[in-house]
DNA sequence: TGAAATGTTGGGGCG
DNA sequence: ACGCCCCAACATTTC
């Protein structure tokens, strides 16, 4: 049965049904909705979904089903090139219209481009709806050019007034005469062969259900945003929203957040929305330099003698480097799929200036492993901790692991729950156990290079080497240029 | 959304 | 009572 009516809509980072531009158009058009989902990893190309990823987006996809269900729609599902599985779905339906959320970078607008051209000649409409709370579109300097600094990025931002309300939820959606076959979810394969998922799944609960539980407690039930100036630099306690995985999933959209921190948040609202505005700027600057997803945003960062080192590398990935606060954070990552925005930054600055190993390194990993990963947020905050990006620390600027797990996990709890080893070293010698006497090891039952490693580098030398290769750098790039 | 090196200041101990 | 020195605390500069 065609119906010229229908209207596909051809889900991808948006997986809910309250706020949703897309559906919200469908339903208002008055013909049937078929909701569509393509699962086309060769076309994501280096930046197919990680592990972490695919084992959330399973069970979103799960929990859109059922959500679907409860609308007397369905979820189709599909495995295939994108542009040729929706033109196919548009004749076996007989839509002329396709609806999709906006998606930014490299990927996402690559495929809009040929989903576009493809229904194009097939007489059909991809319309694409907005997803962030400003369009890349509507903000540039003076001078029309991109903004390469937050501050004024934001307050340019601002400047064009509050994001418009959520939409109602979607709660029917008129299905078609006849519905089009699908794969099964289980085909797709997103789930991880070996059992590795189960400190991720108790950690979180995908899906929009879980996105609307984790606002309600960041704002209400915990209250945490009132704290969030504060708490938000302590990984020990649960001080942040963790909201990532479904806003960049689409389970939750930012101006729902948003509206919700507006209007329960007296003090701390201010600061938690600068946050947002972080996430809006990695869009943008994504959407205007798509090649920072693999190269710097600063050229003269392409002249850095960045060292191969495979079993320093392994040992950041392992948690295995001797710094406890990097251990922590690296296995806190490992073991629920998420690290804590804090010691991201002090782990990518020991990969980038201790090891002096590629951020790309370090952003493959956290590619594979973050159940938040997103190509915008994972690009910007690389390029930021390797000083080679827009708004990024100054090179110089080393962290050093010692110092920040002494200002921000000041007792050690978070270092205690996730390196077990060092349960009960005290507090004073919990960030340099290498430095403890003898005897006070012995007590707390380590034994360095044993059950729990010696650092594999010494700081203060290696804060000195990534400085002269900055400085080498420095000396290649303006050879160049001359 | 650093940290180390270097400079300055001021209180207090002491002859 | 005064000057000298020490050094902690803070500020500034440098990488």
């Amino acid at each position: 049965m065609r119906d010229h009516n229908t209207i596909i809509v051809w889900l991808r980072e948006d997986l809910r049904l309250g706020d949703h531009p897309a559906f919200e158009a469908a339903v208002r058009a008055g013909g049937a909705v078929v909701p569509v989902f393509v699962w086309s990893p060769e076309e994501e190309g280096r930046w197919a979904a990680g592990g972490a990823s695919r084992w959330w987006l399973h069970h979103s996809l799960a929990r859109m089903e059922e959500a679907l269900a409860g609308c007397g729609s369905r979820l189709v599902i599909r495995a295939g090139p994108v542009a040729e599985t929706l033109q196919a779905l548009c004749k076996e339906t007989g839509a002329r219209m396709v609806h999709c959320s906006r998606r930014y970078g490299p990927v996402g607008a690559a495929q809009e481009t040929r989903v576009t051209e493809t229904l194009h000649a097939a007489g059909v409409t991809l319309r694409r709806f907005w997803v962030l709370l400003y369009e890349a579109e509507l903000i540039a300097t003076g001078q029309g050019t991109p903004y390469q600094v937050f501050t004024p990025f934001w307050r340019r931002c601002l400047a064009q007034g509050e994001p418009r309300m959520p939409l109602p939820r979607v709660t029917r959606l008129p299905a078609p005469a006849r519905w089009p076959a699908g794969v099964a979810l289980a085909s797709l394969g997103l789930m991880p062969k070996m059992a590795w998922a189960g400190g991720i799944s108790r950690a979180w609960t995908p899906g929009e259900a879980g996105a609307q539980a984790a606002l309600r407690e960041f704002i209400r039930e915990a209250k945490r945003v009132e704290n969030y100036p504060a708490d938000r630099d302590v990984p020990a306690v649960v001080g942040t929203s963790r909201l990532s995985p479904y806003l960049h999933f689409g389970e939750i959209g930012p101006h729902t957040v948003w509206h919700a921190v507006r209007g329960a948040a007296k003090t701390g609202g201010e600061a938690y929305l600068r946050q947002l505005g972080w996430r809006e700027f990695a869009q943008h600057l994504l959407h205007h330099f798509p090649h920072t997803a693999e190269r710097p945003l600063r050229a003269d960062y392409g002249y850095f003698p960045w060292r191969e080192d495979a079993l320093g590398l392994r040992a950041w990935q392992r948690g295995q480097t001797g710094y406890p606060i990097i251990d922590a954070g690296m296995r806190q990552l490992w073991e629920t799929g998420w690290m804590h925005n804090r010691v991201r930054m002090i782990v990518a600055s020991f990969l980038v200036k201790d090891l002096l190993i590629a951020w790309q390194a370090g952003a493959a990993w956290f590619w594979d492993t973050l159940v938040d990963a997103d190509l915008a947020n994972n690009t910007m905050g690389w390029q930021w901790a390797g000083g080679c990006g827009a708004d990024a620390a100054p090179y110089f600027r080393v962290f050093n692991p010692v110092l920040q797990g002494e200002k921000f996990d000041t007792q050690g709890d978070y270092v205690k729950r996730y390196v077990p080893e060092l349960a009960h070293v005290p507090a004073r010698w919990i960030h340099k156990p290498w430095l403890m006497p003898e005897l006070e090891l012995a007590a707390a039952g380590v034994i360095l290079g044993k059950q729990y490693p010696a650092p594999i580098i010494g700081h203060t030398a290696a804060r000195i080497r990534a400085l002269e290769a900055l400085t080498r750098m420095q000396k290649a790039a303006r050879a160049q240029t001359k």
